[in-house]
RNA sequence: GGGGAGAUUCCAGAGCGGUCAAAUGGGGCAGACUGUAAAUCUGUUGGCUAAGCCUUCGGAGGUUCGAAUCCUCCUCUCCCCA
């Protein structure tokens, strides 16, 4: 993997750039849309790729660890090779699982037990086990085994939580460098900062994933339930300290205004659920402002989708019959919507990169956050 | 023609003397959702000058301090037998 920057911002930190995978170029910022379960949902590939246009999507090693199990996908000869995807695939480690799936795990310095939310079973997670999971996949970018905290968190608790990933960190990294790439071509690793929203820890962590000089890294443990001016005061603390000639990806992040705020802190990757998740509860984004597709005052509105979307279905679609599709419970409903938000999220961000380019994206951003915040 | 069951708030359907503006489900309306246990979850759903009051449980009368609940008649539905 490589990491070229392209061009930067004068009046702020964002920059373009590109990333060399053995699957292809990824030009930053990139949206990356979250496919859990090998599978973004309720969209299918061909819409993902020339529709949507996504660079790359995520996998997530803890859902496929359970279903279908990795022995199924290295069957497979890897996830690309089981679901069709030809592109980068980004896996997440399951950090996040040990924080959504709290009531049904035990944190230890070994690693984490937890038991599956599919069938109850007793199952183990060590940092060395994610890696080969992971190796296993087939991803294109690893993600360290790292435990992302709620919010709020104790200090106390941030602290020995932060300690504790830096120690995975360092198991995941030996175990990464000492295995090979599952199927020939390259895979990095990205550890991931965490270190809650106190700006000490972050410093720390920050310092310390950085000092590991892996090819990109991670800011985890935002987005979970912070004020937005506290979630952009830790990225930006945190883009500061990681070194500039590599990727930064942003977890879970987040709204079109957190990406273009946080791509103007010099973050260069996103992923969310919300694009699709909303999506598919009637939360279509645009950029004139929100819109439920639900309310009732969409109901004799026969324009289309998204007069301004570059995706095939803003454009094949009304309003009015969007709206019937959700109310019928019909599930072609779900599936548009989920096109329409990741077409929208994607050419956001490809819009934000020309204006990085062109030197007009301060100013820009600044003109566009309202009017995306706002609901219709 | 004979016998039986029933009519409840948008729908279905509980309630069978006061704690009932009336359970529950559906539908409607609105909200939430940020490295996905989510095609999920939550709220709300008679009116008003709104911690109170008013009008509602097929219609009309009656019993009672008090009726969706008991009685009488009427109207209408459904089922069974001829």
């Amino acid at each position: 993997m490589n990491f070229t920057i392209e061009a930067s911002a004068a009046d702020s930190s964002a920059r373009a750039g590109v990333i060399t995978t053995g699957h292809g170029d990824i030009y930053t910022p990139v949206f990356m849309p979250v496919g859990t379960a090998g599978t973004v949902k309720a969209v299918h590939l061909r819409d993902l790729a020339d529709d949507v246009k996504a660079q790359i999507i995520l996998g997530n090693t803890y859902h496929l660890y359970l279903r279908p199990g990795i022995d199924i996908i290295s069957s497979a000869g890897g996830l690309h090779r089981f679901n069709g995807w030809e592109r980068p695939i980004l896996t997440d480690s399951g950090g996040y699982q040990v924080y959504s799936l709290a009531a049904s795990r035990k944190i230890t310095t070994e690693g984490v037990k937890f038991r599956s939310h599919i069938d109850g079973s007793a199952h183990f997670f060590s940092p060395e086990q994610v890696i080969d999971i992971q190796r296993a996949i087939g991803a294109d970018i690893i993600m360290a085994f790292d435990e992302c905290t709620p919010y709020p968190c104790e200090k106390s608790y941030a602290k020995q939580s932060m300690v504790l990933t830096h120690q995975w960190l360092s198991r995941c990294v030996e175990q990464f460098r000492s295995t090979d790439n599952a199927y020939g071509y390259p895979q990095s690793l990205f550890p991931i900062v965490q270190g809650s929203v106190y700006r000490d820890l972050r410093t720390e962590s920050a310092e310390t994933i950085a000092s590991f000089d892996m090819q990109g890294n991670a800011i985890g443990g935002l987005s979970v339930g912070e004020p937005a001016e506290m979630m952009y005061e830790i990225t930006g603390l945190v883009c500061d300290i990681l070194p500039a000639d590599k990727p930064r990806y942003l977890m879970g992040v987040g709204t079109p205004v957190n990406m273009l705020e946080c791509i103007d802190l010099g973050v260069d990757m996103f992923d969310c659920v919300m694009p699709t998740r909303n999506g598919r509860n009637g939360m279509l984004f645009t950029r004139e402002g929100i819109i439920n597709i639900k309310n009732e005052k969409w109901k004799n509105d026969f324009s289309h989708i998204d007069e301004m979307g570059g995706s095939f279905v803003d454009h094949s679609y009304s309003k009015a019959y969007l709206r019937h599709l959700f109310t019928a419970g019909e599930m072609l409903g779900p599936m548009i919507a989920s096109i329409h938000n990741l077409a929208f999220y994607i050419r956001l961000i490809n819009d934000a990169r020309e204006r990085i380019v062109n030197g007009s994206f301060k100013s820009w951003k600044n003109n566009n956050v309202k009017k995306l915040a706002q609901r219709l």
